[in-house]
DNA sequence: CATCATACTGACCGACCGGTCGGTTTGTAA
DNA sequence: TTACAAACCGACCGGTCGGTCAGTATGATG
């Protein structure tokens, strides 16, 4: 049986160059932006060749972005939630979810993207998927701490897990004009970021004892 | 001496009927996707008469994304301080700020998007404007309450006014998204959203004795 | 070896892009 | 009325876009 090592890399070479390629700026400068000869320069094929193996600029984009979406499902999927109190637990969940979007900044601004700029379409179904698995997952964690007794009963835990995702969306999605203003000293410091969050977000920010104006045992 | 507001008039209606099809369409689609034949067909002109009030598309863009800008501006000059405690005054801001962007989503998806895409240029540089302004009002509204002592003392204004715009700005950008998740019942009671986020933000999540990690009188 | 399928590419296509040009229309001033 | 400036526009320009085509090269199979 004759070993066709050679023949097949060349194949799946491409294939992934492509979509690496493709990742790469359409995260970065957005799918009107970028052009189908920018993507097969980048591959280094021809753009023919891209298009032998995507039927259409539209496809390769949907691959892209669902290559994108796999990955950060596969990343929910391995989060732990461990041991720990229900804050650890919290804040556990808050650490790994910015990291995340941080250390897979290209899969994340495809994502976000999506979300964010709200056209119908296939992408932003795919997104809104993997949207919604992160905040039922956030939620289930928050409704479990509530349970144990660790949150105010009056609160909604999609209220809170709403919180949570829109702090480490905005912390992703500002970084660069946080580093640029007077006095942000955590722009480049998500750790630090999530604690003071999590601290303010357990304990609130006012100082000394607060009007009771809701219920709070 | 002959009244000519008739003369006036035509040349004036054409510039701003341009520029309000530009900030829509912009708004909407972002600047790649939009043509200056889209932007001529929805003004109502032809494609050369655009060219002959806006030397190109990246003039009538700025101009556009300017505009925007300058009714932000105005917006946060006349949001008033005004009576109450300091909490009371956190949320009007709050309040102020977030049904600002839903009022006016057109110009606040022009500024955003420049904020969140990164591009540098003219547009990021306007757009990152109107954001620090917006940031230094409310961290001096934030230093101020904090010295009234209303606030904990070991925060940091700074970090707090990042929650507060984040907090705002993700329910902006995800109100379409939210509106589908479920146990979302929220996603058009933004008043409410204020009252729960400053309340969270006050008092804190936690139920019953928080461990003392921190320092709070 | 012949056949077939796959990978690859330069050249080409029609459509559309941002922008220009020459001409017409309109308005203003003397 | 004439002269000038501004507004307006259809036609045009060179370039780029997504996509196609015909041909070549390569690999696998019998």
């Amino acid at each position: 049986m004759p070993v066709s090592l050679p023949s097949t890399e060349p194949s799946g070479d491409s294939v992934s160059r492509i979509l690496a390629a493709a990742k790469d700026l359409f995260a970065r400068h957005g799918y009107d932006h970028v052009s189908m000869n920018a993507v097969a320069g980048a591959a280094g094929v021809s753009k023919a060749n891209v298009f032998h193996h995507f039927k259409s600029k539209d496809e390769l984009y949907i691959r892209s972005l669902s290559q994108a979406c796999e990955a950060s499902r596969s990343s929910l999927d391995a989060m732990e939630e461990g041991d720990g109190d229900a804050w650890q637990r919290i804040r556990r969940f808050v650490d790994e979810h910015l990291d995340h979007m941080l250390s897979h900044s290209r899969d994340s601004r495809l994502i976000l993207r999506e979300v964010v700029e709200n056209c119908p379409g296939t992408g932003q179904r795919l997104a809104q998927e993997v949207f919604r698995d992160n905040f039922n997952r956030l939620v289930a964690i928050i409704a479990e701490c509530q349970r144990e007794g660790a949150l105010r009963p009056d609160l909604d835990p999609v209220f809170i897990s709403t919180l949570l995702l829109g702090a480490n969306v905005f912390f992703f999605q500002s970084q660069e004009v946080m580093r640029h203003l007077d006095g942000v000293d955590f722009a480049d410091e998500p750790s630090r970021y999530g604690a003071m969050f999590v601290d303010i977000l357990m304990r609130g920010a006012a100082s000394g004892p607060v009007a009771n104006e809701g219920e709070k045992p």
